[in-house]
DNA sequence: AAAAACTACGCAATCGATACCAGAAACGGC
DNA sequence: GCCGTTTCTGGTATCGATTGCGTAGTTTTT
């Protein structure tokens, strides 16, 4: 197997001691200049690089961040780790990402995994099962820098991203009225969520403001958001089958859209179709569905923040104790 | 900060050495097995954790692989990440995913930075940039295990993954002339992939069997994969004004499709809009679109065999020299 | 009863890099 | 010429864990 070159072998081949190549790697100012550029040539010469491990080891600092969400197959968190990158790569950090799949135990395992891996801090976006953060608290706790963002807790004393989900969803809501909808049935994410409650505040102020009735059977809640199809299907085809139909569907999340979307071809014919709007960063949907309306979330921004954030609570000397909820606004693609 | 206990602490809290917490830990023949349990007891009761970059530093491995695809917003790549880390974290394997964007720099620099972050081997699917592979072939010279899946290179001598891209896409013309369409524009991917090759070797095959003949003026190669949209809108428009208008446009990929059907909505109008058919895992589209014909790769089994192949490699105690090309089917979604 | 074998554990080197503490050599000031 | 600085370099402990070797003390063998 390929041994690479460490500083050892340097300083026997130029009989000077480590510690002088490594202070002279590391640019000391005690260095004599040509020790310092016999070592730096024949680093380069022989390709030296030095064993991130052994760092590691050493300054107790993996230069890595774990990144949970509950899939990368969704164009909300693919958008998001995509700006999370670009800052991490920047300042040096890997970025080493997991699934949950909106499982509670899956989360539980793979924080638990990153833990051990000596990451230097989380950026996580909550599992919709998740109602039980002591896994997470307990890891802050212990010292590890954490950012949520988009699926936050409340409790949590930590920095936080999320977008304007009340306002967003308000703004949709108006845009829907606007257009003459007035009975408004809800797909909702888990119940427990943040986001699910905060879409839900916008949605029943945008009625409240027109002076429509909040009527609480157009209202459905998908505990899996949306990884168990048929719960999605369930749901849609109650709304279909209501007495009083419902006019339009606000979805409140990306995968629910889609879920919801597949299941109203399949159960409705094409001309009494309500009209469908929902939370979605898939821009491929505005050219497919152009009569689709969504909200879009800052995605790429808000990953670019949180991993910033978390960058700072990393770096910063003392423990943090004031945080911050950044709230970043959505945008209605009509 | 927070600060684990190592094993030293639990050598002087129960006045043993370290060799004899370690030797405990793993459960070696040649301790007492009092001695083992003390040491085992007070470990789960203090939640102790092995620090895994001490031992990647000792035992020379990570216990992590690097992937690199172009990008993890793509089916076809979510779906195939899912197969490999199904079957890596039950191996204990972590899995660190880099985009490379279809960008032969982006590339180059990730997997550089993988291959410092020592990790125990890579997979790697191409950009579509990449025409040079000397960068992989290095790594792999140096000893480093590496499976491409996907998107390989010919002539590297190492496990390569691929789906039966030939085949899937003379079935898919098959079906498109089965269905009465003769004169197929080919939109493929860059000119110098291995499954740009095959896919259009397939095209070939099909016209030919059914005594069609071939014409140049048909194709259309992306050299970025579909990463650039407005070559993806150029070959559309130049296929729908071509004098001797085109039946039906076959997609050599998930990317390209979404971005030719992006392109399709622009320029034609519904009436005379030549039929589409490409090769795509967005299983979303079928419900949008019924109309679109697809091909779809066996993604998850083609991450999970790519993943066994590198654990096999990664764990041989010689050197592998015999190296396999396994073939996976395509399945014709219509 | 002496020799051999075995059990159970400790010592210390090692992985690769860093950093504190010394100390040699050169230099300047008076 | 002596002493105090400065400049440069080396020795060594350290990070946390593993492991080969050595060795008391006990048991078995002959």
């Amino acid at each position: 197997m390929f041994k690479p070159i460490t500083i050892k072998d340097i300083a026997q081949a130029l009989k000077v001691s480590t510690s002088t190549v490594s202070r002279s790697l590391s640019d000391s100012y005690e260095i004599n200049t040509a020790t310092k550029l016999r070592v730096l040539e024949y680093a380069k010469e022989h390709k030296y690089k030095r064993n991130p491990i052994a760092l590691s080891l050493k300054q107790r600092r993996s230069y890595s961040i774990g990144v949970s969400v509950c899939e990368v197959a969704n164009s909300f968190f693919s958008q998001a780790i995509d700006g999370i990158e670009s800052v991490a790569y920047r300042a040096g950090y890997h970025v080493i990402i997991s699934q949950s799949h909106d499982s509670y135990e899956r989360e539980t395992i793979n924080l638990e995994h990153l833990a051990n891996r000596s990451v230097d801090g989380l950026l996580v976006s909550m599992s919709a099962e998740t109602k039980d953060f002591s896994h997470i608290q307990k890891l802050s706790e212990q010292g590890l820098p954490i950012v949520l963002f988009d699926r936050v807790i409340a409790g949590m004393d930590t920095h936080k991203v999320t977008s304007n989900n009340r306002e967003g969803a308000r703004g949709a809501i108006q845009g829907l009225i606007d257009n003459g909808y007035t009975r408004i049935a809800h797909i909702a994410n888990a119940e427990h969520l943040s986001i699910t409650k905060e879409r839900m505040g916008g949605y029943t102020l945008a009625l409240q403001q027109n002076g429509l009735l909040f009527d609480e059977t157009l209202i459905r809640y998908c505990e899996h958001g949306g990884s168990d199809q048929g719960e999605v299907e369930r749901a849609v085809a109650s709304i279909l089958e209501m007495q009083e139909k419902a006019d339009a569907i606000f979805v409140a999340s990306d995968r629910l859209s889609i879920g919801c979307l597949t299941a109203l071809k399949k159960y409705a014919d094409r001309s009494d179709h309500p009209k469908i709007c929902g939370f979605s960063n898939s821009d491929i949907l505005d050219t497919l569905l152009p009569d689709f309306m969504r909200v879009r979330q800052p995605a790429f921004e808000m990953g670019e923040m949180a991993m910033n954030k978390l960058i700072h609570l990393i770096e910063s000397k003392r423990r943090v104790t004031n945080f911050e909820s950044i709230v970043l606004d959505t945008e209605l693609v009509i």
